[in-house]
RNA sequence: GCUCUGGUGGUGGAAUGGUAGACACGAGGGACUUAAAAUCCCUUGCCCGCAAGGGCGUGUGGGUUCAAGUCCCACCCGGAGUACCA
């Protein structure tokens, strides 16, 4: 019988639907199954559809999951999709179509493609995150953020009311909180507060809050975006540029698990590039915050001081400021002090006569777009203020200047310049002409003069030099003896501080989940919760209003009202009982931030998810997806199981157990070469023999075979060659070719809907496998799938010799032999062993290896051929289903048991040694099994090839059993 | 700049200190066929040699070891992330 995979495919396919055989129930069943969680990042579902990459994921995870459910567990393994998204809302903008109908089409067009590959998915719990019935979690989740705040001294979220109640009691004494800016104020100054001024303090406190901040605002995306939105300044979708504005926006206090964040990364099994990645974005550093006095008695800077509790934007007291520092050992070499643009000191420290000139930097500075300013990095500017601080341990006057190579969004926005010791500091002393003070030697007291040096020295290695009382000590050790003296002087202590920012949480679009917030007098008041979902209302256009406003300023019906608790037309507003709702939406990361646990119970409308659903499934096993969401998904996915698990809901601190993350799939693209001097003449690449002769061309890879050019096919692709004339080598045209990004404009993207015609998905998976570690970038290249699609055919035709009984009376090869008895169980071990260490391209060299060698043996026992197919189920389970059921079992072969394999099946009577002369392989030995190093040396004197080698008595022989003979001689 | 990765035939890759190049692709040769497709067989790291055989080979240079693609040190090149983070 031929394998027809054309008919096989799609039959089985129906078939697993009808019967439900992907399908999931959490507990496992009444035999109690272990489970096991494997997780796709769900796709974005763009217009474009899938190329070959991104099931390169999915079938790695679809084989895993398959083979834990052979194994005996209990798999969830759900797909849904990440369906909000700017794309869908631009193509909106410009077309007139109603996101939710993009989105539905893509995602039709997501699921038919993936419906071809044969995944393991239980549909039954898709999720999509423009689903009201899944982002009402989503709403939820974000009212739960906002009645939390952080409790330092806990170390967990705690509920906002407590914080109400304990401020009635005790103020703020003996607070320890995450908050944007620390307060202070007593019992009876909270009693006597109103609700506006109450509500602006917890706002302080809130895990998502609403504040005026510096945000990357898009001007042509029309919204602010988070920071791992925007590389280099410009926004990720579209390359657009991102300016800092100051905006009132949510955010969520994602800075308030920093820690957790890091320390959690030594719990998870992830690559180490990856939790590097991650570490270095929440960029925790260890070091002193001190105070610096400003130098007083030249001026008197007058002002009122802020009222206990006020939301001033003041943070310290008007004649000192704070510093961070990684460095307090160098404490004595500070020759100036440097405070961002944005400081709220420079105003009042800078002098009459430095004050046109510290303006006018400042307005430049702050005009400055992010993206001129990081182009600018290596040029130096900065201005004096005037104005000197006192160094609290020298009692030196140090000038104060103002630069912007120094960030109001890290530390306190200023610094301690120590130029002999900081790259940045000396590039700046040296432009500025300040002096430099070497307080670090690499050797105890041998110093040299700064003003020679090329460049500062900034490792932490050495002694202290020139440093008063540390002076001499190693520089770990000045570090702790000049905080201890800080400490001990009250003007700072040891501090720790993150790079990690809040995540910005407005988004000024439509096409995401509405926040669910009305305002009362400018103060924000959650929905109740019985109301959620909050739905997106419809709108006019998709574009922000006259007025500025996002979007949601558009919809008619989009006011709260209170009294009958929904959504009414904001004509009604009265400021009363109507209030305006929040017109921006929530960020793409917010739905993909739980979706996992929502898989879990995915259609309770009770709950975001059952307990019983969460301790059943506990957390993901096995996640495997891109790293480029290293720095956004992975973190933010992280923040929001942590906050959950502080609410006692996820059961984890770790959402994701083991990572794995895909190589990207590159492009491989074909050229053809336009002669320069014959403009309708393509060269053939063995015949150019000048590259400056000929254009290279991109030529769509779906028309070159091999790198053979199909010319006719050329000539219809495009009207230009419609009279091409062609140089050929050997009756061919041979194209060039290189690795690029998979991409439209360089027609090298490779849909898997035309190989899965050609194919069938049998080959597909196995091909995307087989191409290299899963890890691994590589490119792709459809060369070498005609091998993986033959070895598909020789697996099918072995089975012809088990199943034909017409054939069947050489009852010979219906015996297993030893021989295929040994390759069986040799595979088994392998694959075995390769599928638990994600190493699927060798699991197919395994499978090819043992089909060509049972083919070989015209291997036609049952024994051998029965547990092959369970093996080969994961990664061909369409073929595997069919011989499956040919070999006439009636269930599905997904519930059959993975075979395991006999060590004694494995046992080989002699082994054939590799002999080596001081280290060098001259020939093999075959010796029996159990040979000892007396008789394997026996055996290679008395052999023939020895002679040649052998000078006298070895020196030593090294006999590893098993494996090798060495002689040394 | 810093951090992480990777560097092995014409190509994708294999080799968990023990025969470097498994398994494929491509290429060359052959069988079957009127022919083609399909299928099957042989050769295929480089160099010397008719051959037997030998030499050289995993980015470069050192080192550890009986033995190094693999471990250590220094450097070169590619890819990714990040970027004035004090």
């Amino acid at each position: 019988m031929e394998y027809n995979f054309s008919e096989l495919e799609p039959r089985w396919q129906k078939w697993w639907k009808e019967e439900g055989v992907y399908h999931v129930e959490n507990g496992g069943g009444a035999e109690g199954r272990p489970h096991f969680y494997v997780l796709d990042m769900f796709p974005y579902p763009s217009g474009a559809g899938l190329h070959v990459g991104h099931p390169l994921g999915y079938i790695a995870s679809d084989i895993y999951a398959r083979y834990k459910r052979l194994k005996g567990y209990n798999v969830l393994h759900p797909m849904g999709y990440d369906a909000y998204g700017l794309p869908a809302e631009q193509y909106a903008i410009q077309t007139g179509q109603h996101p939710a109908v993009t989105t539905e089409k893509n995602i039709a067009r997501y699921r038919e493609q993936l419906d071809k590959i044969g995944f393991s998915f239980d549909w039954d719990r898709e999720v999509r995150t423009c689903d009201p019935k899944y982002y009402k979690w989503t709403q939820w989740t974000f009212i739960q953020l906002f009645k939390h705040y952080y409790d330092n001294t806990v170390g967990k979220a705690m509920p906002i009311a407590q914080l109400e109640a304990r401020f009635a009691k005790q103020g703020t004494e003996g607070l320890d909180a995450a908050c944007t800016e620390e307060l202070s104020f007593s019992a009876d100054d909270w009693n006597s507060y109103d609700e506006n001024r109450r509500q602006q303090v917890l706002m302080n406190y809130r895990l998502a809050y609403l504040a005026d901040t510096y945000v990357n605002w898009c001007a042509d995306l029309g919204t602010v975006l988070a920071n791992d939105e925007v590389v280099g300044g410009l926004s990720v979708r579209g390359g657009y540029p991102v300016e800092r504005k100051l905006m009132r926006q949510w955010s969520l206090r994602i800075s308030a698990y920093a820690q957790r964040l890091v320390d959690g990364l030594e719990q998870v099994d992830w690559t180490d590039s990856l939790k590097e990645i991650q570490r270095n974005w929440i960029g925790r550093s260890e070091g002193a915050a001190v105070y610096f006095q400003v130098e007083s008695g030249k001026r008197k800077v007058e002002r009122e001081a802020a009222a206990p509790g006020e939301l001033s934007t003041f943070h310290s007291p008007l004649s000192t400021f704070e510093i961070f520092t990684t460095r307090p050992d160098t404490i004595f070499g500070v020759t100036f002090m440097v405070l961002c643009p944005e400081h709220e000191l420079i105003d009042s420290i800078t002098t009459p006569e430095q004050k046109s000139e510290v303006e006018a930097y400042v307005t430049w500075a702050k005009n400055r777009s992010e993206r001129e300013r990081q182009a600018e990095v290596k040029k130096v500017s900065g201005v004096f203020t005037g104005a000197y601080a006192i160094n609290p341990l020298t009692e030196e006057k140090i000038p104060i200047w103002v630069s912007d190579y120094v960030l109001a969004g890290y530390g306190t926005g200023a610094i301690m310049a120590v130029p002999a010791h900081d790259s940045r500091d000396f590039a700046f002393a040296r432009h500025f002409n300040l002096p430099i003070r070497q307080v670090v030697s690499l050797e105890k007291d041998v110093t040299s003069d700064p003003s020679t040096w090329t460049e500062s020295m900034d490792a932490k290695t050495g002694y202290s030099v020139n440093s008063g009382f540390v002076s001499g000590m190693k520089v770990k050790e000045a570090m702790k003896a000049v905080i201890d003296r800080i400490e001990e002087m009250g003007i700072g202590h040891r501090t720790v501080n993150f790079r990690l920012r809040d995540a910005i949480f407005s988004r000024q679009r439509y096409w995401g989940e509405p926040f669910p917030i009305y305002y009362k007098d400018n103060v924000p008041y959650t929905i109740p919760e019985e109301c959620l979902p909050l739905e997106l209302p419809e709108v006019s256009e998709f574009k922000p209003t006259a007025t500025g406003e996002p979007p949601l300023g558009h919809a008619q019906k989009w006011a709260w009202d209170e009294k009958n608790r929904c959504v009414v037309d904001k004509a009604l507003v009265d400021n009363r009982t109507v209030f305006p709702l929040e017109l921006s939406t929530m960020p793409g990361f917010a739905g993909s931030s739980g979706y996992y646990l929502r898989y879990m119970d995915p259609t309770n409308d009770k709950e975001y998810f059952s307990a019983d659903a969460v301790d059943y499934w506990q957390n993901v096993d096995l996640y495997v997806g891109g790293a480029e969401h290293g720095t956004g998904h992975l973190i933010y996915a992280r923040f929001w199981n942590k906050f959950l698990f502080d609410l006692g809901m996820a059961k984890k601190e770790e959402p994701f157990q083991k990572l794995i993350n895909q190589g990207m799939i590159q492009g491989r693209s074909n050229f053809v070469y336009r002669s320069k001097a014959d403009n309708n003449l393509y060269i053939s690449k063995g015949l150019i023999k000048n590259m400056d002769d000929v254009t290279p061309i991109h030529v769509d890879i779906n028309i070159v075979d091999n790198d053979v050019l199909d010319v006719e096919r050329f000539r219809e692709w495009r009207p230009e060659f419609k009279e091409a004339r062609f140089e050929l080598e050997d009756g061919k045209y041979v194209c060039g070719w290189e690795v690029e990004k998979m991409s439209k404009s360089m027609y090298n993207v490779q849909n898997p809907d035309d190989l899965v015609a050609r194919y069938g998905a049998d080959t597909l998976r196995l091909y995307e496998m087989f191409l290299g570690p899963v890890e691994q970038a590589k490119p792709w290249d459809t060369n070498g799938i005609e091998g993986v699609h033959r070895f598909l055919k020789k697996f099918w035709k072995l089975y012809d010799n088990c199943l034909n009984e017409s054939q069947g009376a050489d009852q010979a090869i219906k015996q297993s032999s030893n021989q295929a008895l040994k390759v069986l169980h040799q595979t088994i071990k392998k694959v075995t062993d390769d599928i638990e260490r994600f190493s699927f391209n060798t699991a197919v060299s395994t499978f090819m290896i043992c089909v060509n060698t049972l083919t070989e043996q015209k291997c036609g026992s049952r024994e051998v051929l029965k547990p092959l197919a369970v093996l080969m189920a994961p990664f061909a389970p369409h073929v595997a289903e069919e011989l499956w059921h040919q070999l006439g079992e009636k269930g599905s072969v997904c519930d059959a048991e993975w075979p395991e394999y006999d060590e004694k099946m494995l046992v080989e009577d002699t082994v054939k040694y590799p002999v080596q002369f001081n280290g060098k392989m001259r020939f093999m030995l075959e010796l029996p099994a159990a040979a000892t190093q007396q008789e394997a040396l026996e055996a290679v004197k008395a052999a023939p090839e020895s002679a040649k080698w052998m000078t006298g008595e070895p020196k030593k022989v090294i006999f590893v059993p098993k494996k090798i003979i060495n002689i040394v001689c």
